[in-house]
DNA sequence: CGCATTTTTGATCAAGTTCAATATCAGTGG
DNA sequence: CCACTGATATTGAACTTGATCAAAAATGCG
């Protein structure tokens, strides 16, 4: 059921049956969580890693004046910090954005893993550093771009990823963010998001209607945002090698 | 002689004498760069793990069309990503602000860490932990901050690493950055920069000059930059506790 | 259909940018 | 010790991007 997590992994190298399962089984404590309920808070203490099955989710900061800036968006496949276990206190909150269906993962079972499964832990890792990369890239996006290049350099990176879980229809996918909601993640207020997002309709490089984005021709998005994937790191030999035949150590 | 790591490091939980001398001897191999130059470049194969010994460093990323955003300081005692070896090129560059002195760790020295030593390894997840934390407050930062909070937030936690390391005197440190440097940290212009540290200084929130920042009343700056040191991770148990007694598994 | 949420529009305002000039400072060589 | 130089800091004025406020229109859903 983790498939989308594991599709992902294979991005960065192919995995045995035997790390399939062990993923499938590290998956087993399921839990839902409603649109726009809090999954956890600041200030709990990390007991689990969670891992998004379904729906959308995302991590966001609240000043003390009610302010908030959302950090992250989580999309199926997604894991919340692999090893958030080792800290004390969340020093931000998770919500759930749509209805969600997560995984609970026990610190022990990680910890297995990592102690068992080479392959599975260098993924693992992988997806890890690829997760701070977009925390970089987000910060970029708030301190330099203009409010288009953020929201066009936004929706690439969220294609992209997309489509590196097969949540992907050609040039299409789901989006299903308010704009108050894609506001509080661009810095930006959601009046100006309105407006920002019809310029980037007028010039036709998105479309966007009924939560579903479609991005004619993503390469003219991905310039005038000044997108450049090397952030995501997608590009590996090992994801074409067998890893069911014994070849690595 | 990566003292200023292991102080960090013994923030969270104390090593034993063993750590400390593994983590003396991972650090064998020095290397020095001059102000100004760059420690390593987008797109270059990252072979080693860079500790910060001596000096100032930044991460930065630079647009295509010349703008510029630092992504985050380093400071003695600092690693650059502790697993970035994995990923096949950087996405981000790593210059020296002022002359630096640091150890290239090679991965193999790490994996022998990581396989050897419990203790190092989870006092090095925790770094990494904060360090992750560090960039999603900026994150914040840029995306909800006015100038002067932005300002007032990054002198608090650039106080308050430093003296996790031992570089502060009383309530001063070090602050070799330029205006132009912060302004590219900020996301504001330098000529914006200059004049909201004026307001700071005006507001006697702050004293800086020949380098040196000086903060009267942390508690004041903290308030008004609506800082939380939460993100820091600084309250943990495990740093009272004498690592040399058998104690822990 | 009716209510709540979300999106859109208009008008005014403010924070921060840009450009360009001037002042200051830290070294450097004489 | 001073003059010279390049880098850094400071100032002023005009300008822009995006914020704010408030209201209206559209959408979605029970």
């Amino acid at each position: 059921m983790p498939h989308h997590l594991i599709r992902k992994l294979e991005q960065f190298t192919k995995l045995s049956r035997d790390d399939r399962q062990a993923l499938e089984a590290a998956a087993a404590k399921r839990r839902s969580f409603a649109e726009h309920s809090d999954i956890i808070r600041e200030g709990d203490d990390p007991a689990y890693v969670n891992l998004i099955l379904e729906g959308w989710a995302c991590r966001y900061k609240q000043l003390d004046d009610g302010r908030r800036q959302i950090l992250s968006f989580f999309v199926p496949g997604d894991l919340c910090d692999t090893h958030i276990y080792i800290l004390r206190e969340m020093d931000h909150s998770i919500a759930a954005l749509t209805p969600v269906t997560l995984a609970e993962i026990p610190r022990s079972i990680l910890e297995r893993i990592t102690n068992e499964r080479t392959r599975v832990t260098k993924a693992l890792w992988w997806d890890t550093l690829v997760s701070v990369a977009i925390q970089r890239e987000w910060t970029v996006n708030l301190g330099q771009r203009t409010a288009i290049e953020r929201l066009g350099h936004l929706f690439c990176e969220l294609f992209l990823r997309l489509r590196g879980v097969g949540l992907t229809e050609g040039n299409s996918c789901m989006l299903p963010l308010t704009q108050v909601e894609l506001a509080d993640a661009m810095g930006l207020s959601n009046v100006h998001i309105n407006r920002t997002l019809q310029e980037l309709r007028r010039s036709g490089l998105v479309a966007l209607k009924g939560k579903r984005l479609t991005i004619p021709d993503l390469d003219a998005l991905q310039k005038i945002s000044l997108f450049n994937p090397n952030y995501l790191h997608l590009e590996h030999d090992g994801r074409h090698l067998d890893a069911d035949e014994p070849t690595s150590p």
